[in-house]
DNA sequence: TCACTCACGCAATAATGTTGCGCTGCGCCG
DNA sequence: CGGCGCAGCGCAACATTATTGCGTGAGTGA
């Protein structure tokens, strides 16, 4: 499966893909073809989807961030599936997610000025017959916006179970 | 400011950032040097921040997304600086915003395993003296995970190439 | 032990990013 | 009106990086 090197290298690439194979290479102990090869076989497993930039939302003039809490009125499969499908067919999504406890579906919109959050909201929720309430909170401070994922538990002054440090020399 | 071009390479950008200089240049109608001259731009003004790789959530093994809807006792400045360099420490923490409306702060979390999960929750919401109540969402599909930021509200059905700027309100 | 596999490093090659240069269109002021 | 300067472009040389083929060594199981 994934030894430490893939774990540091995730890590690495989610925080900066825009490293050099050399670079990632020194840090990880590797050259520059074996890193590449790693990540070429992330990449056919499925693991690493794609690269994408990332754009300060501060430096963005009207942009507004908002998170959409929302309570489903029928939740049959062929429903959630039609839902799910109207979701991602707007740009203006950015993360949807389906959740258990209080709320069904927690979706974060980033628009372009207040008239335009509105009409999306109105389109995607409002007037949606399978809505049954919905709460609007507008982002005042994006303290963070990111969307790396860990691979493992971070060790913070153990280790994590079942693993085993290999040698790096 | 920003045209039509630097909308078109900042949308495409932020789909695939691992897209070749004369593969966006060719999009666009522009040569691969005045595509990078324009990356490079967006760089250095602060809009473009950085690349990142993506990972499919899927893919992970163990790993759990989780969005908490948080309210704090104290809203000071003071205090909210704290907060939110308390969340930004956490590695875990995937995306926080401080938030209007029903919460102060929604806060996305990405662990391995309902173990971490748990510690984390319980060093960052319920051990903190300033937290005063959270409720914990837990994903069952995370449908989109993404940071994409329109530049400019899409154009739905309106003129797109006029760009004839008026007051936008 | 032997055969097999897998991942590695090295080195050659292909592709891409990067920079300097001259050109052009445009607004501005003499 | 005409010259000036700026800003952005394309082109082409150049530097850097990604990519691939090949040989090697470690680990594994028959």
């Amino acid at each position: 499966m994934l030894d430490d090197v893939d774990h540091d290298l995730l890590a690495l690439l989610q925080r900066d893909a825009s490293r050099t194979l050399r670079d990632l290479g020194d840090e990880v102990g590797l050259s520059p073809s074996a890193v590449l090869r790693r990540v070429q076989r992330y990449r056919s497993a499925g693991l690493l989807s794609h690269n994408v930039a990332v754009l300060d939302p501060r430096h963005v003039p009207e942009v507004i961030l908002s998170v959409c809490l929302v309570t489903i009125e029928d939740d049959t499969p062929e429903e959630g599936r039609r839902y799910r499908a109207r979701l991602l067919e707007a740009p203006e999504v950015q993360q949807a997610y389906e959740v258990s406890g209080d709320y069904d579906y927690v979706v974060v919109l980033a628009c372009v000025g207040m008239r335009h959050e509105n009409e999306v909201a109105k389109r995607l929720f409002q007037q949606d017959p399978n809505v049954k309430r919905y709460t609007t909170l507008f982002v005042l401070d994006p303290v963070r916006t990111g969307v790396a994922v860990p691979t493992r538990e971070p060790a913070r002054g153990r280790a994590p179970a079942g693993e085993v440090r290999g040698a790096t020399d």
